[in-house]
DNA sequence: TGAGAATACGAGCGATCACTCGCATTCACT
DNA sequence: AGTGAATGCGAGTGATCGCTCGTATTCTCA
């Protein structure tokens, strides 16, 4: 069994210069990743662009993965915090209204960045850091989960979490699959067309 | 613009005895990427586990992208067989039927070789070989929708390209993820359920 | 202001990999 | 048996890449 290198830093950043120098390497990385693709993502063309050397490179992050790591856990922080704020926001709306905002939400979530996306969706697995988005995907079912017991007047009797896996997974599929694979679907009106597809699919679904 | 390599043979085996070292070559290729992964199918190490010289390799395939685009036509040929008999069986059968059908027979497609399937899905984007899925895909969008036509009577008004979209991608997503990330639901009775689910979801949605 | 710590540098090492090329072996056909 | 084509061989080439290490610069703080 290979042990996974870690990827924590291999000296924490005091002095302000220094935190600009993680910060410019990460940034450097994603631009990379999305303009010029994972393969020329080498530490040197990082290091490179990021205008630092090789070596201040090492200073903080102890190997290559190390810095696709960061950019994929700042990524996902941020789709995991929109996807929270929605869940949390929606918490007391009647099913059909929640799970229409909750697909509008998610929607807007594959756009933040949605080339970063696509490399990180398409290149994750290589990076090894696959778990983290099933920690990432276990807390979305967890937390739609729980606003499905709160409803459960609302729903027939079902398994909660056969349930919320079928609506998470199916709403994801939908929503990725239509921002990275099928632009077209989501030229304003059409984008609503989809919204009211996926929204019946699921309510229909639990009801 | 970077010319795409070429993926075809360089030399068309006449002989048997060629034909013979075509096949073990990818037959290794696909045996490394389910064992030892992708990183490790080197074009050395899968002429040594064939037991083929590198230069008989390249006899036979202009590029090492040309063994794994092999491997994975090879693969996506067997699924997409699947897919179409499927339909053609299904094509007189009520909605109901027909899609639970098609939903158990999405299982078995994944269960097919399992780990090559995960490898392929996983390692696919690094081969620049997307492009044959999406071919795939509308293969099956359009094998689906002409389905839907035929059954228009059982169907709400609605746009036919759209639900089978619709419909396609959440069968695939929660087969897919269900088969390679949560095996635990496939234990029989417990599949059996999932098969139930899925199908209410579709079914529901479209009537 | 001086000393030691923190930060930055980048040439270069060692390893790996895709692929080539000159030659050896085996086949098909006469 | 003889010949040319087909097939097979594998050491070697050139390029790339992740990463190290000795050194130079800048910062902190007494």
């Amino acid at each position: 069994m290979p042990r996974r290198p870690l990827t924590n830093p291999r000296k924490y950043a005091t002095q302000e210069r220094s935190r600009a120098t993680v910060d410019t390497l990460i940034e450097a990385t994603a631009r990379i990743l999305v303009r010029e693709g994972f393969d020329k993502a080498s530490t040197n063309r990082i290091a490179e662009k990021a205008g630092v050397s090789v070596g201040s490179l090492y200073q903080y992050f102890p190997c290559k993965e190390a810095l696709v790591a960061a950019v994929i856990d700042r990524h996902q922080q941020q789709l995991m915090q929109i996807v929270r704020d929605a869940l949390a926001d929606v918490a007391a709306l009647p099913m059909e209204q929640a799970v229409r905002r909750l697909v509008t939400v998610a929607i807007e979530a594959h756009r933040v960045d949605p080339k970063l996306h696509r490399v990180l969706a398409e290149q994750l697995p290589r990076t090894g850091r696959l778990e983290n988005v099933e920690v990432f995907n276990r807390e979305t079912y967890a937390l739609f989960r729980a606003y499905l017991e709160a409803h459960r007047d609302e729903l027939r009797a079902v398994d909660l979490d056969l349930a919320a896996f079928v609506c998470v997974t199916s709403i994801e599929a939908l929503t990725h699959t239509a921002v990275l694979h099928h632009p077209e679907v989501l030229s304003d009106e059409a984008k609503d067309t989809l919204v009211e597809e996926a929204t019946r699919l699921v309510v229909r679904y639990l009801s």
